[in-house]
RNA sequence: GGGAGUUUAGCUCAGCUGGGAGAGCAUCUGCCUUACAAGCAGAGGGUCAUAGGUUCGAGCCCUAUAACUCCCACCA
């Protein structure tokens, strides 16, 4: 039959079909197969509020290249997809929608929220599904999980109930990082600390029975409202006397002592610090130690409390310039500097964070720690690259207790339940609870957990986790995590101890590490700055696999890369260079071509390609076990464009003009190294190759289920291999002398091949006339052409008899130039021989090929010296 | 204050356990050679940040230095 692909590659008329048709085959589903070894990833599950950016497109395409890698490779190969209910996000969303409506939380309740919520993901939730797909990912939709689904909900449960009794979970009061905006606490992850251009006031405190003062400095004045003392250093001479003594509290008039704590800098500012406990994470720990009272002064939106009704109800920014200035009035304001410091941000909305004292849920991170640093260390688990375990670690080493607990109420409800009448509290499975003390119906606590909770299970919570499936059974641990360096500590971290502490074993075996991908310039793709790059655009306009290719090229893992548009275009190029190539096996195909795999007699240019390419699939298979995908990518890349397109098809050309046997067997060949190379290409370009394959090989079969080349020992032809290297130095030697002398391609000459291996060169008669414009050629062991111009290589001097080439000037500076590279080679190469030590400590293999270089380094030179000798 | 990364051709970046520096783009010169001008054939261009060290041999390992970037950290 007639095969016939478009005439011009345009990935938008076929990449959605052949999505759809592997959808429909059901490609993509993982059953079960004792047989095989399992391989399973699971997605990091984007939030349901997303849109695709950059970042997902380069985190699937790294996964669904291992993935379809392992799925040829013979594996059952699981890869799960899902999404994530991300909590503060998508709550904040949806009451931003409310808002327009002129709605509150209040006014629907939590029930009609919680409607909303799932109404606005059964909406939304799937965009981004839709987008994954767009890129090719070959997840199992059959199993597509959330993290609010049932599963996971009782895994969620599950897991808390299970922490709760071996004390790993805690209620306590503690100060917490609280975002005014979202209106919950935080976890520490959760806060960005940044850089804010601020002020130092210097303010005076009197002491209260005298007309003293003592100088401190703050950024924060509003929060002296809350101040219940001053503190200093211990040692501190300058104030050892003032310990103990009371001072009158500015504005406020209210007595708060002057105590002695080291956590107070001698050298920094006066070395006097006010002491808030409410309102600094630090005055807390010291308000601790000392006993001091804890004074609250702002509301949950961050104002000012009642207790204060010159300032209630003001900002807090308000309040500050309010009280700087009554502090001015009342001559406590002593100076005011510039100061830049550190600022807590939230992580959703960028609003400073305030700390807050309250009661939350812990994760009590100590025991659970040390686990998931042992497993690293023992490298149960492994990161690429290696260096962000060192991250791991740190974080790991310094963590404090986990909050848990959201004043949000989209998420899982915590399962605890409390007594309203005698107080008694109880953690539970159950959705509801009976007082065991009184009897009474106990009330659930209205928080819900820190999103992450959830995603930590997300390995094995997936899988069936707490139930013992057969899929947990089969399919966990998973092998590869795929994720970017900006969520370690989120999710890395916390799927580690978690999946230690709840199935005994690590989550995953490799954690690959990726960058962010950042625009041209090299600044963070943001829609604050309105520069991120839109995959979908640039999918319609160049493809997937386009986007695909650039993606996993040039990038090393951990490393960000730059979102540049000729690189997309570089790609897509390469993907019109593969189309190219199969139209034009295609159309030189008989109609009754027959497949029967590779010839049994090859040429010596067919034994070239097969050695080269069965030694591509053993280096590309190498790679992508080491997770080198950007190499494989680069070799795939120059296999293909250098060696299969600019060189093999080049070479099978004058015997498909020939015809007969000789072109029949061309074919055959160009057959078995296209299908080759699709499917070592495949993982990387999914449907460019599988929408070659399914016309090129015709018989209803895919290419994402044929087997993943490997070498084999059968098709390595090492020896006419390097025999065929010396043609094509010849071709090269003579292509570059007659650009160099300018002769266009048009006007041939005849070749004189002067050769001590005169059946090689005359089996490659005719690559010297289509491929280095010889009209004709004569081959030999010695031609006596004095004033003729020629090309040399290390096997052979070339002729090149011609009126064009007789600038004898010319002619022997060329050589000259030719002599004077060849002899610095020799130079080099007999240093290196001569050196004692290196013949004595190097490795016996690399001595021969040094000796091998020489020689042939010699032969050539001692050719170019004929040659020379020859024009004088 | 700790820690990490980067520094290689004009630009963007590869370079796997140390064995004579690579790609894409850009530049220059020829080519519409019947798969591809989204192409073909050539060419030029690099003291691999700097200074030491280890080694027969260093872009790669060690030590300092510089510049840029990022992460972590409670100096009010």
């Amino acid at each position: 039959m007639a095969k016939e692909l478009a005439k011009t590659y345009a990935p938008e008329e076929f990449e959605d079909r052949i999505y759809a048709q592997w959808m429909q085959k059901g490609c993509f589903h993982a059953e079960i197969d004792r047989s095989k070894k399992p391989y399973t990833i699971v997605i990091p599950p984007p939030n349901i509020t997303g849109q695709l950016h950059m970042g997902h497109a380069l985190d699937e395409t790294l996964q669904d290249i291992l993935i379809r890698w392992k799925r040829m490779s013979g594996y059952c190969t699981l890869w799960l997809p899902g999404t994530d209910h991300a909590s503060i996000a998508t709550e904040a969303k949806i009451v931003a929608a409310m808002r327009e409506e002129g709605i509150t939380k209040d006014d629907i309740g939590r029930e009609g929220f919680m409607k909303r919520a799932w109404d606005w993901k059964a909406k939304y939730g799937g965009r981004i599904v839709e987008q994954l797909k767009k890129l090719g990912s070959s997840c199992d939709w059959d199993r597509e999980r959330f993290t609010m689904d049932e599963g996971c909900s009782k895994a969620v449960k599950d897991v808390f109930v299970k922490y709760y009794e071996k004390g790993l979970i805690y209620r306590g009061e503690r100060i917490i990082n609280w975002c005014p905006q979202c209106l919950t606490s935080l976890s520490d992850a959760e806060v960005n600390y940044e850089d804010q251009a601020g002020h130092f006031w210097h303010l005076r405190y009197r002491f209260k029975d005298s007309d003293e003062y003592l100088e401190l400095a703050t950024t924060r004045p509003e929060t002296l409202l809350g101040d219940t003392a001053v503190a200093v250093n211990p040692n501190d001479a300058r104030y050892k006397h003032l310990v103990g003594k009371m001072l009158i509290l500015p504005i406020v008039h209210r007595e708060i002592p002057v105590i002695a704590d080291d956590y107070v800098e001698m050298d920094f500012g006066t070395g006097v610090v006010k002491i808030t406990p409410a309102h600094d994470p630090n005055d807390f720990e010291v308000g601790k130690r000392h006993d001091l009272e804890v004074i609250n002064v702002m509301t949950d939106d961050a104002k000012i409390v009642d207790d204060y009704p010159k300032y209630a109800g003001m900002d807090r920014y308000d309040a500050r310039k309010a009280i700087v200035k009554d502090l001015e009035a009342e001559g406590a304001l002593v100076s005011v500097e510039d100061y830049s410091h550190n600022v807590g941000t939230c992580y959703r909305c960028g609003t400073t964070v305030e700390p807050k004292v309250s009661t939350q849920w812990f994760v009590k991170m100590k025991p659970l720690a040390a686990p998931a640093i042992e497993a690293v260390k023992k490298g149960e688990t492994k990161f690429v690259p290696e260096r962000f375990d060192k991250i791991y670690f740190h974080w790991l080493e310094n963590i404090r207790d986990w909050c848990i607990s959201r004043q949000i109420w989209w998420g899982h409800q915590i399962p605890a339940f409390y007594c309203d009448d005698c107080g008694e509290m109880v953690v539970t499975r159950e959705t509801s609870a009976i007082c065991p003390k009184c009897g009474k119906p106990m009330r659930q606590d209205p928080d819900t957990l820190d999103t992450w909770f959830s995603s930590a299970l997300w390995p094995f919570s997936t899988l069936g986790y707490p139930e013992q499936t057969e899929e947990f059974d089969y399919f966990y641990p998973t092998n590869t995590l795929v994720t970017g360096y900006d969520i370690i500590f989120f999710w890395v971290i916390r799927m580690m101890f978690s999946a230690l502490e709840n199935t005994g074993r690590v989550p995953f075996d490799t954690v690959l590490i990726h960058g962010l991908v950042r625009d041209a310039q090299g600044r963070k793709m943001s829609k604050s700055l309105g520069n991120g790059i839109d995959p979908l655009e640039v999918i319609s306009q160049y493809g997937a696999d386009a986007l695909r290719f650039m993606l996993a090229t040039g990038n090393a893992p951990g490393n960000d890369m730059r979102y540049i548009d000729d690189k997309v275009k570089a790609a897509r190029n390469f993907a019109n260079k593969l189309w190219n190539a199969s139209r034009f096996i295609m159309m030189n195909l008989p109609d009754d071509f027959t497949d029967n795999g590779l010839p049994e007699s090859l040429t010596m240019e067919d034994k070239w390609l097969v050695s080269k390419c069965n030694r591509l699939a053993k280096e590309v298979n190498t790679n992508l076990e080491a997770f080198e995908l950007g190499v494989a990518c680069s070799k795939l890349y120059d296999f293909i464009w250098d060696v299969f397109c600019d060189w093999y098809i080049e070479l099978t050309k004058p015997r498909i003009q020939t015809g007969g046997e000789a072109k029949a067997s061309a074919q055959a060949v160009l057959v078995w190294a296209m299908k080759r190379i699709l499917k070592l290409l495949h993982p990387f370009m999914p449907f460019i190759t599988e929408e070659i394959w399914q016309v090129l090989v015709g018989d209803n079969s895919m290419i994402m289920m044929q087997a993943y080349p490997v070498y084999e020992d059968a098709l390595n032809y090492a020896e006419d291999e390097a025999a065929f290297e010396k043609i094509i130095s010849a071709i090269k030697a003579v292509r570059n002398t007659r650009t160099e002398l300018n002769v266009p391609p048009s006007v041939k000459a005849k070749l004189y091949i002067e050769t001590a291996e005169p059946e090689l060169f005359a089996a490659g008669t005719l690559f010297f006339e289509k491929l280095a414009s010889a009209s004709d050629v004569e081959i030999g062991a010695k031609f006596d052409m004095p004033d003729v111009a020629g090309a040399v290589t290390d096997a052979a001097r070339i002729f090149i008899p011609m009126e064009q080439l007789v600038d004898k000037e010319k002619e022997l500076a060329r050589l000259a130039k030719e002599q004077e590279k060849v002899q610095k080679d020799i130079d080099f190469l007999s240093k290196k021989l001569n050196n004692a030590g290196f013949l004595a400590k190097a490795p016996e293999p690399l001595i021969n090929a040094e000796r091998a270089k020489l020689a042939k380094a010699e032969e050539k030179m001692s050719k170019i010296q004929q040659s020379i000798r020859s024009f004088s």
